[in-house]
DNA sequence: TGAATAGTGTCTTTCAGACAGTATTGG
DNA sequence: CCAATACTGTCTGAAAGACACTATTCA
């Protein structure tokens, strides 16, 4: 990585002293509500001199060198800060840079993605932060910087995994059934799935145990099921029924 | 991404005047040489002052804001310095930071996998460069800063990749066999693969079409294929035969 | 008893795995 | 003709798709 025999103020004089760029760190953070997959966004400060005032924007901001130990500490201390939790998945989702994308200098960030129950977020702490529903691979406002594109590159990296992970799972509440986590599977793949074989795959799969309860309803109770401990997610070895 | 309230120098001034992060860029590039996989690696120069001094390390360095319009930019860029080609494939890794990486600073890398034919680069441009063969997941060196770590990475990546791609494609030259390709794919999975399973999923995928002429040698000569001019990758609906 | 949803069983289809068998070259 | 490798065909088995059937609750 650094270092390497470069052109610029390195080296010769053990100084750093060359230009370096903006460093920041946006978490897309997902959860299901109203049996829609939505996502959270915070809306900037509606100061003129600011890029983009009082557009929508992902939730992140500049590394703070002193208080972050990793980019990874870094996104969790962003995600904390607007959601009040901490996400049971949190993944890296890739880094966009470049001399254009903000207006104050050549900038790069890290993104990460994060999945989280509904339940654990009903209520926001932060005040300028709000659910978007997501509409194909996008939300209706337009975004600030090139949020949008990190948002798109988020959603189809979520639909895709969801084809062959149990990456669902971790939108689910604690204690949940079959039939819910099938939903969660349905509303992100847009597309309903066999009940047979979806039950057969995620119960072969050894991902999830028996809790105690049912859930009970004007109709037979479901068993309620809960995530196994060992919390790493699962591959499966197929796609479920791919669309064509 | 940036600006968002802070509690750091920003906003109330306009200016940007806190610490920022070392930002680099590094590529594992990869080819198959003598049946084998191997990684591109330089070695760092003999300077004391440096860190790692004499240390193999991953071909990268810091992001030049004034040549480099993107990280995807610069990473071509330092691919080109020193392998001379433009790879066929190249694709984000992933982002390493943190307080401790690297001993001038705070420093984050944006970390590429680079795939190329063996023969793009028979002769090496840069002196310090060398091919090293992958053993397991890893080198044999104990490589500079944390890309040992960034190595495995990599090579677990391609690895996961190669079971549901068509990734191995571009470790080929123009123009290959079908034997030829399933051999480049047993070499980096480590593991035979039925023949005839083999060419039915590749023909199938429509990736590659016939070229016009013959490997001959002592035997029946084979088919020879080309790529398909739209180059993005191929997924497989399913893995080769999951060794369990 | 009926509506509603949970859960199971069964038949079919698809496709990879195994492996034998045929094809085509050079020596 | 033989060795060697390219390529094809056939059988089997595993798992998904389709869908009917049974189970259990509340009203």
């Amino acid at each position: 990585m650094a270092g390497r025999n470069e052109t610029k103020g390195v080296d010769v004089s053990g100084q750093l002293d060359f230009p370096r760029p903006l460093t920041t760190v946006d978490v897309v953070i997902f959860a299901i509500r109203a049996d829609n997959l939505h996502v959270l966004l915070v809306q900037r400060p509606a100061i003129d001199s600011e890029p983009f005032p009082r557009s929508w924007a992902l939730p992140g901001g500049f590394v703070d060198i002193a208080r972050d130990r990793t980019l990874q500490a870094c996104a969790a201390r962003k995600l904390k800060e607007k959601t009040g939790v901490t996400a049971p998945y949190l993944e890296q989702l890739g880094s966009w840079g470049s001399a254009s994308r903000d207006p104050r200098g050549w900038s790069a960030t890290h993104a990460y993605f994060a999945l989280m129950p509904e339940a654990a977020v009903a209520k926001l702490p932060a005040s300028d932060a709000q659910w978007f529903a997501v509409a194909g691979d996008a939300v209706q406002p337009k975004l600030a910087f090139d949020h949008g594109e990190i948002l798109g590159t988020a959603i189809r990296r979520l639909r895709n995994k969801v084809e062959y992970t149990s990456l669902p799972a971790y939108l689910m509440p604690p204690e949940f059934t079959l039939p819910d986590l099938q939903r969660v599977y349905e509303i992100v793949l847009d597309r309903p799935l066999e009940k047979s074989a979806f039950r057969t795959r995620i119960l072969a799969a050894d991902m999830i145990e028996p809790a105690a309860g049912m859930r009970r309803g004007p109709n037979r109770p479901a068993q309620l099921y809960r995530l196994k401990t060992g919390r790493e997610p699962v591959y499966f070895a197929r796609t479920f029924n791919p669309p064509e």
